[in-house]
DNA sequence: GTTTGACCTTAAAACCAATTTGGTAAATTG
DNA sequence: CAATTTACCAAATTGGTTTTAAGGTCAAAC
């Protein structure tokens, strides 16, 4: 489980349990999560179905660890940002910048997400909600270090994160789901020129 | 046609016109697009199906014409606020919040914005423009006249438009979809602070 | 000018058979 | 024993057909 603890049997059970992801991020990520089925993704592999179930207690599971990395990859180019010795208003615009431009890449996240008007994907939830949970923590983080520092003047730092984050959720839709991603980039800039200027201290 | 034209016949017709369109929204608005017949809305008011033809070309058109009551409403309580004299600054404020506030009411209007990831619904399309564009128009206004008086400091009138319209078609995706609007009505008015913030001509 | 009711056409629902697919477990390999 | 396969089941999906329902039309009637 723990990379740490891998042998060399356990190496290469994580290299094929990698490849398996691999191989089914491909599918999911063309075909959609239902229109992909567990024999494809074994045949593609050159292994029978059963093979993938000794891996994965079943698709959902699978899916669920593609749509897992996919947001690993989101948090790790964000801990990058958040490790910069930045001052706080560069260090969020970086945040919000980056932010887009990485979720923009996961391809499956957002099948999910158009797919939850339809139908309910709710076993990706706990990833979602705990990827929210990791950003909740860390754009407080950054307020609560910019208050200190005198960057932002906020009254209310928790209400001022939940505000960011209903922004950042809420301009998702248009973004990704319709694909306006590349042609709303100017406008974004100018969003958080504006938002970042309502959360600066007033120059006196 | 125009109102203003009415005689008495007509006012008749009208009359009939405007019960027709009262009923339908009531299934519509009960049942959906859909799931909702001419037949139940002629049956309804004691009337035959080929009735309801004599006043609209077909389904499409009565259900157009109740979306574009309810985004009248809309309108009047947002001409309401801009014909006040109150200063761009709280005009803009009062904007947002009678927006929301009136936009929460339009029940049908949301079932097309949800649908629209399902299906299309693109006969409404128009009704939907013809607002964006008074939106676009109203904002701008205030937003001019704000820069003049000094109340904001904005650089590009035309890309600050985009920002806001962007934000607040963005945010009614959770606030009407997924029903968040009383919740989360305390983090829409700290939404508008600090983008008002932002907005506004820092005081020297 | 309105309304009706019979009528047409097409789209949706209901059905059912055939097939596919997710998932399991015993057997097999190395 | 770890890893994989094969054979198999039950449930879901698909494809095609029939039936039904619903949108829309029109001549006649009020």
């Amino acid at each position: 489980m723990n990379p740490a603890f891998s042998e060399n049997s356990q190496s290469d059970q994580e290299s094929i349990r990698d490849k398996i992801v691999a191989t089914a991020d491909e599918f999911f990520a063309h075909y959609g999560f239902q229109k992909t089925t567990m024999d494809e993704i074994a045949r593609k592999l050159h292994k029978a179905k059963g093979a993938l179930y000794y891996y994965f207690k079943g698709k959902e599971e699978l899916y669920t660890e593609v749509i897992k990395r996919e947001i690993d990859t989101v948090r790790s180019a964000l801990n990058e940002v958040i490790r910069q010795d930045t001052d706080p208003v560069a260090k969020l615009e970086n945040y919000f910048t980056v932010r887009f431009k990485a979720l923009n890449q996961c391809v499956n996240y957002h099948e999910t997400m158009k797919a939850d008007f339809r139908e309910s994907y709710d076993f990706v939830n706990p990833v979602r909600e705990e990827f929210e949970q990791y950003e909740r923590q860390e754009i407080k983080n950054i307020l609560s270090t910019g208050k200190s520092s005198g960057h932002f003047s906020l009254s209310d730092i928790d209400t001022s994160v939940d505000v960011i984050m209903i922004l950042l959720n809420s301009i998702e839709v248009p973004l990704y789901l319709k694909g306006m991603y590349n042609k709303y980039q100017n406008i974004i800039f100018e969003m958080t020129t504006i938002l970042f200027d309502g959360l600066k201290k007033n120059k006196p």
